[in-house]
DNA sequence: AGCACGCCGACT
DNA sequence: GTCGGCGTGCTC
């Protein structure tokens, strides 16, 4: 048949992976002025007068050809759309385009990222937004923005001090010409006038986002955790233009994140900054992506399709073309792998200035309370003398005060009676209890040898604030971990004892900085484990004063090395070599397929055509569930990606197995893309 | 989630 | 021939 007026390409709002395209509706003459690409509306589904929710992503007129690149053409009957729920246009083409390539790559619903991406309505924000919006744009033709950014009088670094560390115009130019770029941090801190010390990487990232501002155009800032972001923030608040910041961080509430992003929304060019969901925030003229610190684990999405805040960076930039940097003390091996294909270039702060790091291999200490506490001797010594100066940092693996507890008798992990979870200790002479569970262990009893006494297994921040307190005697004890956050210190001595990522940023730096622990943080089994361990280690380090001492107890070899000489890219690079010889992410790309065995071996199938893939397993996990891990190039991506998603749509249409009761519960078939926890 | 459609067995 | 049960797949 053929079709007259206008046609709305809407993409329905639901987690169903069959629902996942567009659908065609026709647009009634009185919703006509706002049924424009990006509004959220409410259409018709399944004609007996449900209505679902829905994004209008494109108006085509109906007697054009299809424009093709999107599903195969409708020619039945279309219903036509039953309102418009706003006039605000809250999905851009350009985040459509970016939440449609992000889903496409990890066989994702689109639906579920642009709930990263759009947060949800807040009517009572929207309409003040509106109104705010409507007088100015009567009163003046210009951008519609209430604080228009640009040039202002906000005392900032000179010009000339900004980017000073990296040599004449590396990163403006970087800007200026939108390149690509792995840049090393400076390993330093800077203090604010009359302000907290801030890492210096915070100061380089607000100076990136300034210029970016100056061109014109948008930066988005990108930061794993809202302390990190704080950082940034109190640079930005020197550096930048009044009203040209927006934050958008999950950890606000509703109305507050919804304004963030209506501001977001304007015409003027902004500085964004927010954590991994900031990369899908809409940007008038997007400059530039910044990411700090691309390793930490909370750039990764724990929701489906679990994209990772660096894809979705790299996808956005080539898309807009727009600048890109990854900054951070150490090397991610996804980076370093960007770097070795010439993707990303390098860049390295001119002055070649770092943290003085000496690993200590283990050598008991002369004191017998700083052997109890598992000092080496040389940091004894060294953190005795920096105590007379300043704060000394303390890094240790776990938090609380025991956190493991074994039996005396077999030395088994002492294991919760209702749940297994392990046994720990919250603080001296507390009764055992449960971490996973919580519950008592008051009369324990080993279930391997009925033993009764137990001993401590792991020691936590609280036992070793402890026993320093004693190796140290009249000193400052400051513990911080994630139930006890301090960001900030004054520049008085004191022994500060922090979780790995908790370290509190002190004034002017530490005198000294010890990294214990060192085997247990390596002990974990991952993959991952020495990368991590020299994103804390680095992290921690470059709070060190100008020429503190660095400890780094019960490590040698390459990570020591990669440490004292503060070359992080090395050890990512012989990391990388060795994943190509195991064929392991990131040298190659994983994906995990889980369900029943049919729809496993269906699915795989399916993928036998396609080069460069090769299939782990399946093995059995849970009873009927089995899983298999499928590897692949990364120019395969897609058509594994494609095949995956065509499998998923089938087996959740198919779902309702007949209903004699044992076949009730078909497992659905889950696919997961780059877990990094996988192999 | 609900509804239409179609395949197959049993009946007029 | 045709009625209707139930499984399968679609929803513009």
């Amino acid at each position: 048949m053929t079709r007259t007026g206008l046609v709305a390409r809407v993409l329905i709002d639901s987690p169903l992976p069959q629902l996942d395209h567009l659908f065609d509706y026709s647009i009634p003459a009185e919703l006509a002025a706002d049924a424009v690409a990006g509004v959220r509306v409410k259409v018709p589904f399944r004609s007996s007068g449900r209505v679902a929710d829905g994004y209008l992503i494109e108006v085509i007129d109906a007697a054009a050809p299809d424009t093709g690149g999107s599903d195969a053409d409708f020619h039945g009957k279309l219903s036509p759309i039953e309102a418009v729920v706003s006039s605000v246009p809250v999905l851009t083409p350009e985040v459509w385009k970016l939440a449609r390539r992000i889903a496409d790559r990890s066989a994702g619903n689109a639906s579920d990222v642009i709930r990263l991406a759009c947060p949800p309505r807040q009517v009572r924000v929207e309409k003040a937004w509106l109104a705010a919006q409507a007088p100015a744009a009567e009163a003046n033709p210009g951008p519609a923005n209430p604080e228009p950014a640009g040039p202002s009088d906000v005392p900032s670094r000179p010009a000339d001090a900004r980017f000073s560390e990296y040599g004449a115009g590396v990163l403006e130019e970087a800007i200026a010409e939108s390149r690509r770029l792995a840049v090393a941090a400076v390993p330093s801190l800077v203090a604010l006038p009359a302000g907290p010390s801030i890492g210096h990487w915070a100061q380089t990232l607000a100076e990136l986002a300034v210029a970016t501002l100056e061109t014109g155009r948008t930066a988005i800032l990108v930061l794993p955790d809202y302390r990190d972001q704080d950082q940034v923030q109190a640079a930005l608040d020197l550096l930048a233009p009044a009203g040209s910041v927006s934050r958008v961080d999950a950890r606000q509430p509703n109305p507050d994140r919804y304004r963030a992003f209506l501001a977001c929304l304007g015409a003027a060019p902004r500085i964004i900054l927010g954590n991994r969901s900031a990369v899908y925030a809409p940007a008038a003229d997007l400059g530039l992506i910044a990411l700090w610190d691309d390793g930490d684990p909370l750039h990764s999405e724990p929701l489906s399709p679990y994209a990772h805040s660096r894809d979705a960076a790299l996808v956005r930039q080539e898309q807009s073309g727009c600048a890109l940097v990854l900054l951070g003390h150490s090397r991610s091996v996804e980076a370093q792998r960007l770097v070795e294909l010439g993707w990303l270039a390098e860049v390295h702060p001119a002055t070649g200035r770092h943290p003085h790091v000496i690993p200590t291999e283990f050598q008991a200490a002369d004191d017998q309370y700083a052997r109890a506490a598992r000092i080496p001797s040389a940091a004894w010594h060294t953190a005795r003398q920096a105590l007379k100066q300043g704060p000394v940092l303390v890094q240790v693996a776990s938090p609380g005060y025991a956190p493991m507890l074994a039996c005396q008798g077999c030395q088994k992990a002492a294991r919760c009676t209702r749940c297994q979870g392990p046994l720990g200790l919250a603080s001296v002479g507390a009764t055992p209890s449960c971490r996973l569970c919580g519950a008592l262990a008051a009369d324990w009893t080993c279930v391997h040898c009925t033993g009764r006494i137990f001993r401590i297994a792991t020691i936590g921040a609280g036992r070793t604030a402890e026993e320093l307190g004693r190796a140290f005697p009249g000193v400052r004890i400051i513990i911080a971990d994630g139930d006890h956050p301090i960001q900030h210190l004054g520049a008085e001595p004191a022994l500060v004892i922090a979780t790995r990522g908790a370290e509190p940023i002190p004034a002017g730096g530490y005198r000294a900085v010890l990294l214990l622990d060192g085997q247990r943080m390596l002990a974990r089994e991952s993959l991952r484990v020495g990368e991590d361990a020299l994103r804390w280690w680095s992290n921690a380090a470059a709070l060190a004063a100008p020429g503190a001492a660095v400890m780094l107890a019960e490590v040698g070899g390459a990570l020591a090395r990669a440490m004292s000489t503060w070359q992080p890219e090395g050890f990512a690079a012989s990391e990388l070599a060795d994943r190509r010889q195991l064929r392991f992410p990131p040298a190659v790309r994983a994906a995990s397929v889980t369900g029943a065995a049919a729809d496993v071996d269906a699915a795989l199938a399916e993928l036998a055509e396609i080069p460069g893939v090769d299939v782990l397993g399946p093995v059995g996990t849970e009873p009927p569930l089995v899983r298999a891990i499928v590897r692949f190039a990364y120019s395969s991506g897609d058509d594994v990606a494609g095949a995956l998603k065509a499998q998923v749509v089938r087996n959740a249409a198919r779902r309702r197995r007949p209903k004699g009761a044992a076949f009730r519960a078909a497992p659905t078939l889950k696919v997961r893309f780059d877990d990094p926890e996988l192999l």
